[in-house]
DNA sequence: TTGACAGGCAACCAAAAGGTTGCATATTGT
DNA sequence: ACAATATGCAACCTTTTGGTTGCCTGTCAA
């Protein structure tokens, strides 16, 4: 999970997913083009990170190595975190306000 | 946007929202306790990159200081991200799933 | 079989992140 | 008024992160 967080940190990783939402399967020399003013290590090293949080799946063909988008952490992420602070967003919210109301009291 | 991501990348930050849903509205010491081997300082760092990434709003009353938790953020996330990932989820996994079975082909 | 192509590995570097210590400031209770 | 309380600010340190360069390995095609 703290993996997955990580990995969402970065906004070229986060462009990554994007890309592979659009076109799923792809070379890493094919991810490099796009990604522009970055050698083919970082993207690679970026890669490696979306990998280990599963967010990323490969398969080596050849010598090609094949990416996939795996969408399973991020819907993880709706069921742990957005369910948990969507189920008490309008109370929170309303906590604040009157919080924010009563400041001078 | 990117701050949003990179605040919730940390995992006593996360610790930090998921106290200020149990229990919302404390002020800096009273989330110091229970976030053991931290100092003070350390945990003040903290919330100011949540309250900048929007997550937490905060209220000042006299010398204490007020956190409470905005979830709006972590709902847009999901609005943005997670709703884009679920509606491709099925058809990802079964892309993935042809791309593994055909792998030896 | 020998280039050319796709990718992996390792060392290295600068900048950012997480944390600490020490001191300053503002508020409150007695 | 004054001591205690609650927090802020700034300098500093270490580790992690994002990136680079250089070279090595494996695979395909002529």
């Amino acid at each position: 999970m703290d993996a997955v967080f990580k990995a969402l940190a970065d906004a070229s990783r986060r462009e990554l997913l994007d890309r592979l939402r659009a076109d799923n399967g792809q070379t890493l020399g094919q991810l490099c083009e796009g990604l522009a003013g970055m050698t083919r290590q970082a993207v690679s090293k970026h890669l490696t990170i979306l990998e280990e949080a599963n967010l990323v799946a490969t398969v080596k063909r050849g010598r090609e190595k094949w990416h996939y988008l795996n969408p399973v952490p991020i819907h993880d992420i709706g069921e742990r975190w957005i369910g948990k602070f969507e189920r008490s967003r309008l109370q929170a919210l309303s906590d604040l306000k009157t919080a924010l109301e009563t400041r001078d009291e």
